[in-house]
Order: structure tokens, then C-alpha cells, then sequence
DNA sequence: CACCGTTGTAACCATTGTAGTTACTTCTCG
DNA sequence: CGAGAAGTAACTACAATGGTTACAACGGTG
């Protein structure tokens, strides 16, 4: 018997990749506008004002309305990566694993393996994000010469 | 102005957790079935079927066609949340982290950010998947009394 | 051999997230 | 006021997920 299975798979948005992009940018090139920055990135413009408003959320950013240019409000050296990933919220609650829920209680391992689990996985996670707290955007940037 | 922006995300398939319920299961159930594992995770059996076919092309587990019943081809002690991990192809090309692409190279963000990016992100998911090499199933067995 | 339970798969579907696009409103400054 | 920029709603196309039905193939057992 032959057998072809593709298998298709997820990955973090680019949301993420896209707003270390533009508060890079910013932090370059001082009050530069949406438009601009969609024209650095390659995308439309649209997709760079949601992820400003996220941003502009997380308090990271500030957008001038009406007359544009948008500005970084803490040093670079301030923003951490993770910092960003939070701010263009890319996991739901914060969890990057999704458990799979309603496992029969009857048995020993479905009663026990959503907390345990649960408990492994976001260990693991952590230190995913230890890391990325561990990147500043002035760490980025003095490597882009 | 009042703003109510839903942010939608997403997370990790539970072809993960449900992988290594099921191979939990099989190690404490020898000889189980597809349709006893999915009354324990409580799901349809054509879903345990699939992440079954992928646990045996990474050679982690062994089903007896017509009879049925599968069995653990490792031990329980040898086989990791890493191994389990990979063998359900959760991301792709293992890469967790998704990165925009076709930025502009007149702009020295846009000329290096792919780049830089590729290689802190890439050190963030290896110590997620370090970690997740550190726990055997059989560590995880042990906490389901 | 025929039956029956199990596995292997294909096919389909509803839901959801992503990312791009159009269009329109609102804002600020000259 | 007019121009340019941001804010945002609405729509689209596409893909991954997870559930479901249906059916073929397999292999013991009666």
C-alpha cells in the first residue's frame, strides 16, 4: 500500500515579525507615516495601521492623527521582544498550546492529562518568552548596518 | 470614540495533546484500541486514526491491522514531548515562528530584518523544544495515580 | 469460507484565523 | 476649505482544524 499524506501545519502569525518591523522602523526613521512603513514592510497599508492599533494599545507607540508620523514611546533599549509578541496578541490567553478538553474522567490518564499537561507545556513556553524578553529592539536595530 | 477590537488568536493543534494522550494511553492500556483511546479523549476515531498514522511513520508506535490494538515501539522512558511533538508536524518546516517576507532592501530594516529575526526567534523555539526533550512520557505517567 | 470488528483513507463540511483590499469617516494642518 | 493621513468596517480568498460519513482492506474466529 502506498500512502501520501501531506501534513499541513500552523505557525505564529506575521503580525508579530511585522510589528518588530515597524517599531524598528520607527525607531530609524522618527515619524514616519502608515504608508511608509507598508512600503518597507511590502503589504498594505491597512494591515500596518491594525497592528499600529495594537500597538498604540500595548502603549508602546504613539500615531499622530490627522497630520501622521507615528513615535516610539519608550527607548528601544525598553522594548523587549516579548514585549511586542504580547502587544500583537498571537496566542489566545497567552497559551501558546492548545489541550485538547473533555477527556473522559473514567480513566487514569484522561483524568490526570490536561493539568499535567497544562503544567509541562507552559514551562516549556516560558522559556520561549524568557528568551524573547532577552532581545531588545536597540539589540535589533545595532545589528541592521 | 469607544474601540472594541476583538482579538482573535491561535494556538498549537491539539493533535499534540491528543498524541500524547494517546500514547500515554498505550503504554498504561497495551494492546487498546483506536475507538477505546477516542472514548477517553473523548473525540471521533477517525481523528485518533490520523494522529496514529502520523505516531507510526515516526516509528513510535505499531498498530495491528484487522485485529487491532496498537503498542509503544520505544520505551515509554525513551520517547520524549519532543519526539511526540515532531511526529504530529505541529509547525511548519518546524518552524514555529512565522516571518514576513519580500520586504524592501532599499531600506536597512527591510534589508536585514528577515534575517535577524530568523536567528533570535529560531533560539526562542529551541529552548521551548529543549525543554520539551527533557520530559519522557514515561515521567509523565508517573504522575497519574 | 463468511462474518465481524478494526484499521486506513478519502471526502466533505463548518468554523476560525490570516492577510489583503476597498471604501468611507475623522482628524489635523496649511 | 482642501490635502493627506489615520481609524475602521466590511468584504474576500485562502488555509488549518477538527469532526463526520462512507467505504475498502485486513485478519482472527466460528
Amino acid at each position: 500500500m502506498v500512502t501520501t499524506v501531506v501534513v499541513k501545519v500552523k505557525q505564529i502569525s506575521t503580525r508579530f515579525s511585522i510589528a518588530v518591523h515597524t517599531i524598528s522602523l520607527i525607531a530609524v526613521t522618527p515619524d514616519c507615516t502608515g504608508d511608509y512603513i507598508a512600503g518597507s514592510v511590502n503589504t498594505n497599508p491597512v494591515v500596518i495601521r491594525r497592528i499600529m492599533g495594537m500597538l498604540k494599545k500595548a502603549g508602546l507607540v504613539e500615531v499622530k492623527p490627522g497630520v501622521g508620523g507615528a513615535a516610539l514611546l519608550k527607548d528601544p533599549a525598553d522594548i523587549t521582544l516579548l514585549d511586542v509578541y504580547h502587544a500583537v496578541g498571537v496566542t489566545e490567553n497567552n497559551q501558546l498550546f492548545r489541550i485538547h478538553e473533555h477527556s473522559k474522567i473514567e480513566c487514569s490518564v484522561g483524568r490526570n492529562i490536561e493539568q499535567v499537561l497544562q503544567d509541562e507545556l507552559a514551562e516549556a513556553q516560558a522559556l520561549m518568552e524568557q528568551r524573547l524578553a532577552q532581545t531588545t529592539i536597540a539589540q535589533l536595530l545595532e545589528k541592521f548596518k
